[in-house]
DNA sequence: CTCAGTGTTCAGTG
DNA sequence: TCACTGAACACTGA
């Protein structure tokens, strides 16, 4: 459940688990696409015994600073995720039988860590778009010193936002999406920034006014912020955004308000939008 | 069996 | 070179 939000938390579960720690054993599956090229070998050799300084986030990367480097960085794709052992008492249901999806490790882990307090951390991705790398100084390596900014480490004043969004003639959907642009919005962030903004996700960014512009700028922080606060458990977030709603490209579909919800594909993706609210 | 999908990249176009 | 568009990628689950 990657966008900037899910991915923050990913950041805090692998802070938890391994700030402070010294990595003690490592397992790689065999995936030469999640693994980006990288050798197991490498992995292991570049992980085993460096100690977790601390781990970062920007956009929709992580990486962990180690003590020495390489350090390792991931992108969770469509579907990867960080996960650690549930409570012994959480893994049980009824009947004494063991939760598939506690499964320790889970399905469609590609990376195990181990660390020397006992704790572990695994990544999974079930449709491989995800990416593990090495990299020296990930900052200013691509892909991501290719990122725009961030909207919880440095999002720009309100005059050079409204002056990035008038150079640009794209729908303001993709424009959301470019990672270039505003790293970490992702599909739902973007159709919630255009409903709670009501503004049209196919309008050009050339055409938005000063008003407009700013108000998507703080859009984007607030969402953001809220969903982070709410550590994207979902039933957490304010009962009139169109996340609720949004799912699926069902006909029937309608907000809180009971404003009807429509599916198109503009910017490359499925948009959800509300046409009697987004002029 | 078919299709959509919370993301990124790359080829092609203007 | 740049901005933009649309297809491709890989695979699950509905």
């Amino acid at each position: 459940m990657p966008e900037l939000p899910e991915v923050e938390r990913g950041r805090r579960i692998a802070e938890r688990t391994a700030r402070g720690r010294t990595i003690v054993a490592v397992k790689c599956a065999r995936d030469p696409i999640v693994f980006a090229g990288h050798s197991q070998q490498a992995f292991r050799k570049s992980l085993t015994d460096a100690k977790v300084k601390a781990v970062h986030r920007r956009g929709k990367h992580l990486w962990f600073e180690l003590d020495r480097r390489p350090w390792p960085t991931f992108h969770f794709g469509m579907t990867g995720g960080f996960h650690t052992p549930a409570q012994p008492s959480t893994k049980l249901v009824s009947h004494g039988k063991v939760d598939p999806k506690a499964a320790w490790p889970p399905r469609f882990t590609k990376i195990h860590l181990f660390f020397n307090d006992g704790g572990e951390l695994v990544m999974s991705d079930a449709r491989r778009f995800g990416r593990i790398r090495l990299a020296h100084d990930p900052l200013t390596e691509a892909p991501i010193c290719h990122l725009g900014f961030d909207p919880l480490l440095d999002l720009p004043t309100p005059q050079v936002f409204i002056r990035m969004m008038r150079r640009r003639k794209a729908p303001i959907k993709a424009i959301l999406l470019d990672q270039g642009f505003a790293a970490g919005v992702g599909n739902w962030i973007a159709d919630e920034v255009l409903y709670q903004t009501k503004i049209n996700p196919r309008r050009p960014g050339t055409t938005l006014s000063d008003a407009e512009a700013k108000a998507v700028r703080v859009a984007i922080r607030k969402i953001i912020r809220t969903a982070v606060d709410a550590d994207c458990v979902h039933d957490r977030f304010p009962k009139g955004w169109l996340f609720h709603h949004r799912w699926g490209r069902n006909a029937e579909a309608r907000t809180t308000r009971s404003e009807k919800i429509v599916h198109q594909t503009i910017g490359g993706r499925t948009t959800a939008w509300v046409p009697e609210v987004q002029r």
